[in-house]
DNA sequence: ATAACGCGGACGGTATTCGTCCGTGTTCAA
DNA sequence: TTGAACACGGACGAATACCGTCCGCGTTAT
């Protein structure tokens, strides 16, 4: 992909499902069926989440993850920095100072302060990273709750409740014969995707 | 590296030699060794630029690259897609469609309009091309001049002469003992570089 | 005791990037 | 006319990053 990879795309779908006014602990595997992506690559994204603060976790078979502060205080530009740690647009090689004419002594002047070119691709990136700071997960939720029809958000609910009442049940009425046994993973995890591919 | 490639940073610094007031046409290998640079990878850029119109190409043993057009009219993000290509910062891959609960079939107002993330990110990403197309040439050769002592210009312009004039007189005075002979490529190109790594 | 959960590391396949090397056609100096 | 340097383009190789899977660990509720 782009310098902002699949990583953040998920993670902030995944966000927006948690970010529904009564929504319960949601476990990553889930979040991840619910929109038909790979639940072991979600898997690996939630963990750092929760050490930027973003989510909180909690064990157990009842587990899952739920947002470590509302909403409206969790922005874009955080999501993105926990999930992909912060990496520079641009990163400078100091090429001024290896002119052939400073006979591998480059002079004190060139490389005083920030390279030009540097410079202003620090601009570009601070700007990008205000539009990110600017936008939160609350906004984002109100965009689609807008779009949505009413009631959607109560149907999500008890699509998640289903699940996990499914898993429970399947550990009590567990017969020899496991005929509707997994009936819960549904039609299994089919989230492997064809790699993106241009016409030719 | 990061979003913006090595190849970006090369063709800055490289036009910005030729954005000089009074330079003549240079060709991309003493451009690339002027800054000890491998001339091998700056011969991959100008063709680019030149497609763009960026640079006008002349052959022959006296040819080399030059601006096609003022400094001043050529901006930072005009190189910036001349050489990556207008690679998008986000790719979205529309799992809003995917939600288990449309079954297979994504309601229309589901996938109407723009994504709410990509939204965003396209704004952040125009963001950024506005910054990268309010510098020019012009600007960034302006801020390096400023820095530089009065005179360097014309140092550089003799020293890419003197290797003209070198190459052409190896050919004149190629006796049969070459001792002195490829004097003008100097040390060679050790512009072989390590990668880049961490500390551990 | 079992099964699900979160957590983290190891692994593999693919795409991209950096950089080199080759071949082609063109122009100028000797 | 020969030769050298130029721009141009494609093929190639190594290193890296990314997507995605798999496994083992400790924890919690049934």
């Amino acid at each position: 992909m782009a310098h902002l990879g699949t990583s953040v795309e998920y993670g902030l779908h995944c966000l927006l499902w948690l970010a529904e006014p009564g929504a319960a602990a949601a476990s990553s595997r889930d979040l991840a069926e619910l929109q038909g992506v790979s639940p072991s690559f979600v898997a690996k994204i939630f963990p750092r989440l929760e050490k930027a603060g973003i989510v909180s976790a909690t064990p157990g078979i009842h587990g899952g993850y739920r947002l470590a502060q509302p909403a409206a205080q969790i922005s874009v530009l955080a999501v993105v920095d926990a999930i992909e740690g912060r990496k520079p647009l641009f990163e400078c090689q100091e090429i001024r100072g290896r002119c052939a004419l400073f006979k591998g002594r480059a002079p004190t002047w060139s490389t005083q302060g920030v390279c030009s070119i540097h410079a202003v691709m620090l601009r570009a990136e601070q700007r990008m990273r205000d539009e990110l700071a600017g936008s939160s997960l609350a906004d984002l939720a109100g965009t689609v709750a807008r779009k949505a029809p009413a009631g959607l958000d109560g149907e999500v609910r008890v699509w998640l409740g289903d699940r996990l009442q499914a898993r429970l049940k399947a550990r009590s009425g567990d017969g020899p014969a496991r005929s509707t046994g997994k009936r819960a993973t549904e039609a299994g995890t089919r989230a492997t995707r064809p790699r993106r591919r241009e016409a030719p």
